[in-house]
DNA sequence: ACATGGCTACGATTTTTTTCGTAACAAAGC
DNA sequence: GCTTTGTTACGAAAAAAATCGTAGCCATGT
């Protein structure tokens, strides 16, 4: 119900699966759980306990469907992802946007197209700002 | 010892003070801790306690000084955000930088003044590649 | 009808994380 | 010298997170 339930460490484990698969069944989380490589073995009703938990602290919903349950996270991968984002640009750049850009595009990894595309988006929010 | 133990959560909230404050007591941590209005009233032992635990996993080193203990991080805050930073781009955005810096850039939080700091940056990057 | 297989529910146990109480020690003040 | 104050060490308790075992349900196949 409440929104201030933070999901533990193995629950967010489970969110980004979802997140990557789309809504799933038990079954289904379960076995791309088991499956990475180097992946503890856990129980089919290890991961349906989880599930039904995160059900009951609001982290997922779920719809019947075809006699078994298909479950959807309660938060967005974007919206999450924003926040992190935000947390990081408070704490460590002391707000400076920019100072993180320039973190993540120094070190030579990004490609000329990549920092043409990024100096293309820069003047569209110039253009905009004109009209 | 090994590299390979993650700090829990509370213990990833000391390594946070840490990198704030720089080295510190456990005195030091540990009126952090408690002092951020809505925080949990833990003990002094708590903190000790973690902070040897930390010592013990590799989270954390230590000297001796004025009779008393200095700890400090093993990991960089630089490391680690770069770390989170790159699980992002590949998780949510496919390994493209310039999605994620849109996605940062993007929302009208930032200023022109940040646009502009960031155009410079990339024309910096050029003349490096040109040199 | 009965066994089989795949599912959910849920109590209980195990493991890990978090917390604290107590002891020991040393410097400083009385 | 003794008390107070501030420190570390460490075992153990409490709380939270993670795991599993068992039961029960409902299709489906024999």
């Amino acid at each position: 119900m409440s929104k201030h339930t933070k999901p533990t460490p193995r629950e967010m484990s489970i969110i980004r699966i979802l997140w990557r698969l789309g809504p799933s069944t038990v079954r289904q989380i379960h076995e791309e759980l088991i499956s990475k490589p180097g992946a503890k073995q856990i129980g089919y009703t290890t991961s349906l306990k989880f599930m039904q938990i995160m059900l009951e602290k609001g982290l997922l919903t779920r719809e019947e469907q075809d006699r078994t349950h298909v479950y959807h996270p309660t938060i967005s991968e974007k919206e999450n992802v924003k926040e992190v984002l935000e947390e990081i640009v408070e704490r460590t750049y002391q707000g400076s946007r920019s100072r993180l850009v320039m973190q993540i595009l120094g070190g030579a990894k990004t490609s000329k197209a990549e920092l043409q595309s990024i100096r293309d988006f820069l003047n569209s929010l110039d253009d905009e700002s004109k009209s």
